[in-house]
DNA sequence: TCTGGGGTCCTAGGACCC
DNA sequence: TCTGGGGTCCTAGGACCC
């Protein structure tokens, strides 16, 4: 018997679960983004295989998805509908007895002693296609990191297994941002500094990378490089830390009477949504035109809608405004 | 008419205190 | 003219993820 942690990820879920309860988009390629007007403000969540084809794929203007596949069906996002399904998900996981860590709709880490570990997955993903007939991939390693790039090997439908026997035979001459918390941004600067394959991460010096990026980052970036991590399925369940609203708006606004209108507006929302959890501080976020984004908070003491106020007396109403963002960080938050 | 909306975690700098 | 050192807390921003 062997600990493996396993990653269970479902196969184009959004797309999938509006495919559901459409039978007949079935085949068809289809995009959920935005409120579904793809001549609007807003980015793909979620694109059908057949609509990846085209080059459309999460994160892009929808506008730009409009481009590249006219013929695409163009849905808006209903988050009520993915987060019904995704507790189905969720509980068939945890019907096997074993810890289940939740990380979002569509995908979970769970923990199993076992000496076949791909039987168990198989056996994860064929109790999740029966209540649910959703297809998932699995990914199987010695820990997290390990389990979820297996995901991508494993897709779609399949099961894959990664460890540190294969780890640089599949691995060590990839880019850094193959890996799991490796962005564009950080591994531009890895470039910088020659480092542009996770082999040559791993055997970076910790104390250079430490100066480079933080003495926390810095060292953590070669055991990523090296694909160790943590391998504790933590069962927990989750507790928002904060809780907030944005909006970005069709066309900038640029009277900032009605900014602090909108503002007003979201930290009311905020505020009834959040009214089970103490508030320790409220933040604002603006983005002005073309897209600079600032945040401004301020420690709650009197309502909340002025505390939203006070937070937003310290912008510079200079320039357009495309965004407007009120959050709440909790009191009682862990960590 | 490029660039959503929901989050989490880490870093750096300044305030503040002894 | 010169003005330590350490620790903690608060804040804003950056990076990342789904």
């Amino acid at each position: 018997m062997t600990r493996w942690v396993l990653h269970v990820d479902l196969d184009q879920f959004i797309a999938a679960v509006e495919v559901l309860r459409r039978p007949e988009l079935r085949g068809k390629p289809v995009v959920v983004g935005g409120d579904g007007d793809p001549g609007k403000r807003g980015v793909v969540s979620t694109a059908s295989y057949e609509a990846r084809e085209f080059g459309v794929h999460s994160g892009q203007p929808l506008r730009t998805a409009r481009k590249r596949c006219p013929d695409c069906v163009f849905l808006p996002v209903d988050a009520a509908a993915y987060n019904a399904v995704s507790a189905e998900v969720m509980a068939v996981l945890r019907d096997s007895g074993e810890p289940v860590e939740v990380l979002g709709w569509d995908e979970a880490f769970v923990g199993v002693d076992t000496g076949d570990p791909e039987a168990f997955a198989r056996g994860l993903a064929a109790d999740v296609k029966a209540a649910t007939s959703l297809d998932c991939s699995v990914g199987i390693g010695e820990n997290k990191l390990q389990a979820k790039i297996a995901t991508g090997y494993g897709k779609p439908a399949g099961v894959f297994r990664l460890t540190s026997a294969t780890w640089y035979e599949l691995l060590g001459d990839r880019p850094p941002d193959a890996i799991w918390g490796i962005g564009a941004k950080t591994a531009a600067k890895l470039a910088g500094l020659g480092i542009t394959t996770v082999r040559q991460l791993a055997d970076a010096d910790p104390d250079r990378l430490a100066a480079e990026f933080g003495p926390m980052t810095g060292p953590w970036l070669v055991l990523l490089g090296r694909g160790r991590g943590d391998g504790e399925v933590d069962p927990t369940p989750y507790v928002a830390r904060s809780h907030g609203r944005e909006v970005t708006f069709q066309r900038n606004i640029r009277d900032w009477a009605r900014v602090g209108e909108e503002v007003a507006r979201l930290a009311r929302q905020v505020e009834d949504e959040v009214s089970e959890r103490p508030v320790a501080r409220v933040v604002v976020k603006v983005r002005y035109a073309p897209f600079l984004t600032v945040t401004h908070g301020v420690a709650l003491a009197g309502s909340f809608e002025e505390a939203a106020r006070a937070a937003l007396a310290q912008f510079t109403p200079d320039r357009p405004v495309r965004l407007l963002g009120v959050r709440a960080e909790f009191a009682d938050a862990a960590g």
